[in-house]
DNA sequence: TCTGGGGTCCTAGGACCC
DNA sequence: TCTGGGGTCCTAGGACCC
C-alpha cells in the first residue's frame, strides 16, 4: 500500500487574516509586525513584489507606511487563532485523518484515495476553505510529507499549478525535485544548505542521489529519513494528537528600555503566570522554572549583561501563586542594578501529567486550594480577558509592555470589535 | 601502535521548524 | 529611538557504575 498526503498551506496567512475582515486591503501591500511592532513577519505578495524581507527592522520600511503605500498591522494573534481554527475545521471535512503542523499549514492523510480524481479533489478543498473562510490556500499532494511540502512549494510559485499540485507520477516528481534548489528543501537549513553547496549538491535531485551511509554520516538520522521520504519512503508518520510539550515560555522584548527592578519584577511575574496558565491549558504541571534577562543585543552604547538561573521547585506546580513566587527569587538572584534591560523571559521544564505529580511530605502548601483559585481565575479570564485578574506582583502600571500601535480588532472574538465593524 | 570494557544517564550545543 | 517568540530532535562527551 502506498501513502499520500496533501500538504495545505495558507497563503500569506497572517496578511490574508487581515485582509478577510477587510476587503479594501485587496491588491494592496500589506505587512504583519513581530510583537512590539519590530520587524516584519508576513507579507502580501504586493509586499513581496515591493522587495520587502521577511524579518525586515519595521523603521526601515516605516516611511513606506506613513506616505500610505504600505498597510502595516501589529500582529494580532487572538485574531489568527481562530481564523486557524475555522481553516482546519474546514479541512477536517475532506480527511478522518489530519495533522495540525502550524497555525498555517495542515497535512491531511489521503491513504488511500489514489483511485480518486486528486486533482479535482485538491481543488474542491482550496475552493471550499476560500468560500468557507475567505483564506486562500495552497495545496500539495504527493506520497511523502517531504514531497507534499516540496509540492506544495512548488504549486505556489508555478504560476501553471495556480496553488495545487498533485505528485504522483514518478517522472513528475523527478523533475519536480530537479527544479527544487536545495536550500528551499523541508529540513535542509542555511548550515546543511552551505554544506552540501560546496559538494556541489545543488538541487534536491542531487540531493537524493546520496549514498544512505553518507547522508547518516553528516547529516544525523534526520537528514537519513528525508532522504527516503524525498525518494518515496514514507518515513514521518502525522501526529494527529498533538504531544504535550516538554518546555514552555514566555518571553517579550520591552517596549522600551527598562531599568527599574520594579518593571522587571512586574513583566517577569506576568510571564511567569501565562507559562502556569499554559501549564494548565495542558493539564500538566512543572518542576523547573528558569528565568533569564539580558539588555539589548543591538545597542552598541549599552553595558551588555546576559544571565539565568534554574530554580527546583518542591513540588511539580502549575499555580499563578507558586509559580511567580519561585520565578521572583530567580529574577533576584540575578538581577543587577546599572543596565538597561530589553527582555526577560521564563521557562519552565520537567513537565509532568497534573495527576502524576510527585508529592512531598513536608509539602507546607494547600494544592486543593490553589487549583480551586486557579480554576477561578482561568474562568475570569476567559471570560473578561487576559490579566483582570493577578497577582499583586504581576502590577497595574505595566509600563515595560510592548509597543502595539497598528492592531486590527479582534473581529471574531470580541463583541465590542464586531460592533466597530458593523458602525462602520 | 594497541594501556579493560560496556552500559546508562545527563547536559550542552547544534541543527531544524513555523 | 527602533531588530520576534516560540518549539523539536539528535549527538557527542563526560560522569558514573559494575
Amino acid at each position: 500500500m502506498t501513502s499520500l498526503y496533501a500538504l495545505c498551506d495558507c497563503n500569506n496567512f497572517y496578511a490574508s487574516c487581515e485582509r478577510v475582515f477587510d476587503p479594501a486591503l485587496n491588491g494592496k501591500p500589506v505587512v504583519v509586525l513581530s510583537n512590539n511592532d519590530g520587524c516584519v513577519i508576513a507579507r502580501s505578495s504586493e509586499a513581496k513584489e515591493l522587495g520587502i524581507p521577511m524579518g525586515q527592522p519595521f523603521f526601515q520600511i516605516r516611511n513606506l507606511v506613513e506616505s500610505g503605500q504600505v498597510r502595516a498591522f501589529s500582529s494580532n494573534y487572538t485574531l489568527y487563532g481562530d481564523m486557524s481554527n475555522r481553516v482546519m475545521q474546514t479541512l477536517a471535512q475532506f480527511t478522518p485523518n489530519l495533522e495540525v503542523y502550524s497555525i498555517d499549514e495542515c497535512f491531511l492523510d489521503l491513504g488511500d484515495f489514489y483511485s480518486i480524481d486528486l486533482q479535482a479533489y485538491a481543488w474542491e478543498i482550496k475552493n471550499t476553505v476560500w468560500r468557507w473562510t475567505g483564506m486562500p490556500v495552497s495545496l500539495g499532494v504527493a506520497p511523502t510529507k517531504a514531497l507534499a511540502k516540496l509540492s506544495n512549494k512548488l504549486a505556489k510559485k508555478s504560476g501553471k499549478a495556480n496553488g495545487v499540485l498533485v505528485l504522483t507520477d514518478p517522472n513528475h516528481i523527478r523533475k519536480a525535485l530537479e527544479i527544487t534548489k536545495i536550500d528551499d528543501v523541508w529540513g535542509i537549513g542555511g548550515q546543511y544548505a552551505a554544506f552540501l553547496k560546496k559538494r556541489n549538491i545543488l538541487t534536491a535531485y542531487d540531493f537524493t542521489n546520496l549514498s544512505e551511509s553518507w547522508v547518516k554520516q553528516h547529516m544525523t538520522i534526520v537528514g537519513l529519513r528525508l532522504l527516503k521520504e524525498l525518494r518515496g519512503e514514507a518515513c514521518l508518520e502525522l501526529e494527529e494528537v498533538a504531544p504535550p510539550k516538554k518546555g514552555i515560555c514566555t518571553s517579550r522584548s520591552f517596549g522600551k528600555r527598562v531599568n527599574s527592578f520594579n518593571d522587571i519584577q512586574e513583566a517577569t511575574a506576568t510571564y511567569a503566570a501565562r507559562c502556569a496558565r499554559k501549564l494548565r491549558r495542558q493539564k500538566s504541571c512543572a518542576r523547573l522554572v528558569t528565568v533569564f534577562v539580558t539588555t539589548n543585543q543591538f545597542s552598541a552604547n549599552d553595558r551588555q549583561y546576559y544571565n539565568s538561573k534554574t530554580i527546583c521547585m518542591p513540588v511539580a506546580t502549575n499555580s499563578d501563586l507558586e509559580l511567580t513566587y519561585y520565578a521572583n527569587i530567580a529574577l533576584k538572584a540575578i538581577y543587577r542594578d546599572g543596565y538597561f534591560y530589553k527582555k526577560s523571559g521564563v521557562m519552565v521544564t520537567e513537565i509532568v501529567p497534573e495527576n502524576q505529580v510527585q508529592l512531598d511530605l513536608l509539602d507546607i502548601v494547600d494544592r486543593e486550594k490553589h487549583s480551586k483559585l486557579m480554576e477561578v481565575i482561568d474562568e475570569l479570564t476567559d471570560r473578561f480577558g487576559r490579566s483582570k485578574v493577578r497577582v499583586a506582583t504581576q502590577g497595574t502600571d505595566n509600563s515595560w509592555q510592548l509597543n502595539s500601535n497598528y492592531k486590527s480588532p479582534c473581529y471574531t472574538t470580541k463583541i465590542k470589535d464586531l460592533q466597530q465593524v458593523w458602525m462602520a
